[in-house]
DNA sequence: ATTATCTATAGATCTATAGATAATGC
DNA sequence: ATTATCTATAGATCTATAGATAATGC
């Protein structure tokens, strides 16, 4: 059952966007090539004629999931009238902090990327770098906006995956709540 | 060669002590059994006679990093004439950073912890109610202490697992110094 | 003829167990 | 006699490869 050029691109970008979705949820190193192949819809023996190893696709999948990362801050501030407030309100809400995989990589995968290698840690440090960017716009620019930009984002990032760890709802809740409602400051 | 029945408690606690501080290194599903016992001076066979399961270890190692945290807290602040500051500069330290294995727990496993079973997460739950019960009385107490205490945590949490992941050490020097210097005001 | 995917499997790795060994402790 | 640790290995799982199948595209 061979497919075309072009429906192999599209199986392409289905694998790394399961893969993408999977190390979000489970981490980078516990979906299997075969679990992602079936989830996929595919069998796993196909998988090396798209990716040299596992470990390629899982920094494909990483660089993907930043990417939409990005794009994700960019439909929530592009037209807000207080695009931090917008952005910080979803990024602290029960909806992202309850589905990892569709959300924050730069949260999801902190602790895996700083155990990762050098191909990881770049695509997270360029991504940090235009959320830092941004933040700094939403605060105004000026003086110390960027350093105001890093506190609020490292208070974001915090926030959520301590929100995520504990077992508590009330305390997760209230994680949530204490730095949306200060916004870093 | 058997040892006797102290000796079998300082084995456990030794195989303990390397695995908290594998899994801090290298997160919860990457050291396997024969290297914790490997580096623990012993073979992997009898590992079955300390623990039920891998998972059992694990859970025991987590419990233990998370008191160390506590302890490393105790013995920075309790004689310090600004426990914050004491707290918050060794927390987003050049040395914390680039000694995960032997610091915060909370940061290290924030993410494995998430994606962890129960006995992980109220172990979390526990150590992170006891840090933010510490700053809370070190920001003086009063209204909104509790509030303050989970926004300067969340910002030290996230300031130390984003200053680990990007590879650029200007960068991450940055990041250290802005979390610490803002101290969440 | 080429190639995208499938079936089948080799080889490595990891958890867990069985049985042997040798020192402890009743 | 009991038991803490060791050697050896069973069984499961996972990455990667080989060869077959069937549809594409020159």
């Amino acid at each position: 059952m061979r497919q075309s050029r072009e429906e192999k691109a599209k199986t392409h970008e289905r694998i790394v966007d399961v893969a993408s979705r999977r190390i979000r949820e489970q981490g980078i190193d516990r979906p299997g090539v075969a679990e992602i192949m079936e989830a996929a819809g595919l069998t796993h023996g196909g998988f090396y004629k798209h990716f040299a190893s596992r470990d390629d696709l899982i920094a494909e999948a990483t660089e993907e999931a930043l990417e939409r990362s990005d794009r994700r801050l960019h439909e929530l501030t592009d037209d807000a009238d207080d695009p931090l407030a917008a952005f910080a309100d979803w990024y602290l809400s029960a909806e992202h902090r309850d589905a990892p995989g569709a959300g924050c990589a730069v949260a999801a995968l902190a602790d895996d990327v700083g155990r990762g290698n050098d191909r990881l840690r770049s695509a997270y440090r360029r991504q940090l770098e235009r959320y830092i960017e941004n933040l700094e716009g939403f605060l105004g620019g000026g003086e110390e906006a960027r350093e105001r930009a890093i506190l609020v984002f490292s208070a974001l990032v915090g926030g959520l995956v301590l929100s995520r760890a504990v077992d508590d709802p009330a305390l997760s809740d209230e994680i949530l709540r204490a730095v949306r409602e200060s916004r870093g400051s």
